[in-house]
DNA sequence: CGCGGTAATGATAACCATTATCAAGTAAAC
DNA sequence: GTTTACTTGATAATGGTTATCATTACCGCG
């Protein structure tokens, strides 16, 4: 007897949803439909930033949904594969994942070395400078990371 | 031959070895002497960019040292919590580590996601950026990593 | 529909970089 | 030289991730 809570998180990010994004892309794809993939990309369409691997897992588990973690991996293996989603390595050994919205619109981290908490930000500069980079180099880019590491306001 | 700077900054050490640097900080810190210890130094300060705490220890190995692996996780992670060395995650799940230098001056790295190639780069126009962002948000940063993934010369 | 080929699944074993443990070794203080 | 406790190297343990495998179920085809 779970009462389901009304409240919705939808982070609707302007345009096309990522959820939908993802669903045609895997359909086109040629995947087959299962439910343990619609599970993890619904979860994934419900984050505002990155979550962990077993963070997703416990989740569905404690929605009810008895999948296995081996397939949030693979899921997210697949998904990352096809450039649905991004994976963010914080430094603690523990790979996190977040939706890669198809408009290109992304943020970076800013991680506290003391207690572990993330928080996202935004910088137009500094995605300027970062693409300025990418076409100096001799290298083609596709992706690119930034962290920032220190103590957030509560650990300072 | 010890020069002692009251009242200076990290960052005045210009000209100095980072072999020098780092037995200073240590010796200052009050660790014994140990050739475990001096020989992660040595290896380290004839590094241009990153390698690994197995590429470290087999390329020690094969000098002829006895050095247990441990001593090098140990080393390294008593070097970066004095902030002597940098630690890079270039998402493979390895993480690898490079000589910190007093002076500031450090490069970021292209990733091959390909290879697995490490390639670094320098760009004070994206330093500049950091810098900016690093006093805009609420947090205090003490270091950045930035990465580029995509392909290498070669892969491409 | 009802097969049947096979992609996908979940439990679990294996993998592997890193960390903890511990008896033995050793630098430095006394 | 003796003492103290820091350091070491071998090895066990840890933990996130990946591989394995028997079972399930999606879906094209007749
Ligand atoms: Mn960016
Ligand atoms: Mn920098
Ligand atoms: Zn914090
Ligand atoms: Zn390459």
């Amino acid at each position: 007897m779970s009462s389901q809570h009304a409240h919705s998180h939808d982070h609707d990010h302007g345009g096309e949803s990522w959820d939908a994004h993802a669903t045609v892309a895997l359909a086109r794809k040629g995947t087959r439909r299962s439910s343990a993939r619609d599970t993890v990309v619904a979860a994934l369409a419900g984050q505002e930033c990155c979550a962990s691997a077993q963070e997703i897992h416990s989740r569905l588990r404690s929605d009810g949904s008895t999948i296995g973690i081996a397939s949030v991996y693979r899921t997210l293996e697949l998904l990352h594969g096809m450039g649905l989603v991004t994976r963010i390595d914080t430094g603690d050994g523990v790979a996190r994942f977040e939706p890669t919205h198809p408009d290109g619109a992304h943020h970076h981290h800013l991680v506290c070395t003391t207690c572990g908490a993330v928080e996202a930000f935004q910088d137009d500069a500094l995605e300027e400078a970062i693409h300025r980079v990418a076409d100096r180099v001799d290298f083609r880019v596709d992706a690119h990371d930034v962290a920032l590491r220190g103590a957030c306001r509560a650990c300072r």
